[in-house]
DNA sequence: CATATATGACTGACTAGTCAGTCATAGTCA
DNA sequence: TGACTATGACTGACTAGTCAGTCATATATG
């Protein structure tokens, strides 16, 4: 087997600090379990994923999951609550409204693009597209706490937006979709059509933003 | 045994014709197959999905499956191929470029709400995302066959548009993404969220080719 | 040393793929 | 035309392998 060496405890600085406190430990250990599926769930789905391959990613045995969760769906469930909380927690951190309707989308745009489009994060959100018929409750709860919350901050901006003169479509502020759409689909071609033809995402949500508000007049 | 009906012959007039021909035969159960399997597919994932329960939905033993296909994920490529491919037919059959360009894109989106969102097709849309990075070879296809394809002519009209003075922002050529996005957005909220906040998508579109043509004058 | 935590070998349910055998139909012959 | 044979489509019980979840044992902690 040549087994002996299974979690090197002679390497045990991956923390900083000695952590030898019992609950830091288990936070750790179910820190790294959350963060080899999520890699697993990414990269074969749900019904594909080992728990042999998620344990040995994340340097325990199996069992050990067991001890953070009470089975495979309800770790699934679980890992998007955990990744997506924070997330939320940040958007909900609004940058004061200050300044131009346009330069605040420009702002989220520009954020989102750094942090979700082709990033784990991005990837999380096409899993949730795949697996959502299949896990109602994590449709719902992903609706729950990003789209209908990101709908009703976008809805806001855009009648902010149509008070002040940037935008003329009235029409759009009950179609928030329209304009988070080219960003979603940004999310998906990374992850689907990258290899055959990549898309300068910066770019064309300058554009679209270009078709909303109008164009610069200087840039 | 008592499986003296096995396929009920006497109530052979699945197809109006008389079907007594092998190859015709052949062919019918090769229908059903692809048919259960694509109900399957959509409704559980590719690793989820049993040949069994398949097989039981086209009234087929296991064993004919393999008579049609190699094996699992053949069938699942091959399905996705016999799928589409009458789509990508029907698209090449384009109506004659008459009228206004705001009028072709219209009554394509008029098709496209029909024929795509919220049906079966769109299901497979979405089931085409959640399987995509597992299967190269599938989304390799439907980038060749739809998406450059779709990309092209969507240009070729954005770019009429533009010479005949009914689109404004000339970079839209650049990126007809833009112009598909909220199509592709209202697929995904179809299957995902319609449960949480139905979504008009016909109104939705209207919006957007108004944000890109400019209001309609009458309607 | 008593308790809490972690391990991984093990079990049993489940399923992709196989193949020996069946039987309806097509083809042949008188 | 009617009977007899050849064909191969079809069946479903079976095999070999996989993997979620368990639990007796080992290890660390206080």
């Amino acid at each position: 087997m040549a087994k002996a060496a299974t979690h090197k405890p002679e390497a045990g600085g991956e923390a900083s600090a000695p952590a030898s406190n019992r609950a830091t430990r288990a936070a750790e250990r179910r820190n790294a379990i959350v963060e080899a599926a999520m890699e697993e769930f990414i990269a074969r789905g749900f019904a594909a994923t080992r728990l042999d391959d998620i344990a040995k990613r994340a340097g325990v045995a199996k069992g050990t999951i067991y001890l953070h969760f009470k089975d495979k769906e309800s770790m699934f469930e679980e890992l998007v609550r955990t990744v997506i909380v924070p997330v939320v927690a940040r958007l909900n951190a609004l940058p004061p409204p200050t300044g131009s309707v346009r330069d605040l989308i420009e702002t989220f745009a520009g954020n989102f693009l750094k942090e979700v489009i082709g990033t784990r994060r991005g990837d999380l959100v096409r899993l949730i597209v795949a697996e959502g018929p299949r896990f109602p409750s994590v449709a719902d709860f992903y609706y729950r706490e990003v789209v209908s919350r990101g709908m009703a901050g976008m809805r806001a901006l855009i009648e902010l937006g149509i008070a002040r003169g940037e935008i003329r479509e009235k029409d759009l502020a009950r179609y928030p979709q329209i304009l988070i759409a080219p960003a979603m689909i940004a999310v998906i071609w990374q992850s689907l059509f990258a290899r055959h033809a990549p898309l300068d995402a910066q770019d064309m949500l300058r554009v679209h933003l270009d078709l909303i508000f109008g164009e610069r007049s200087t840039t």
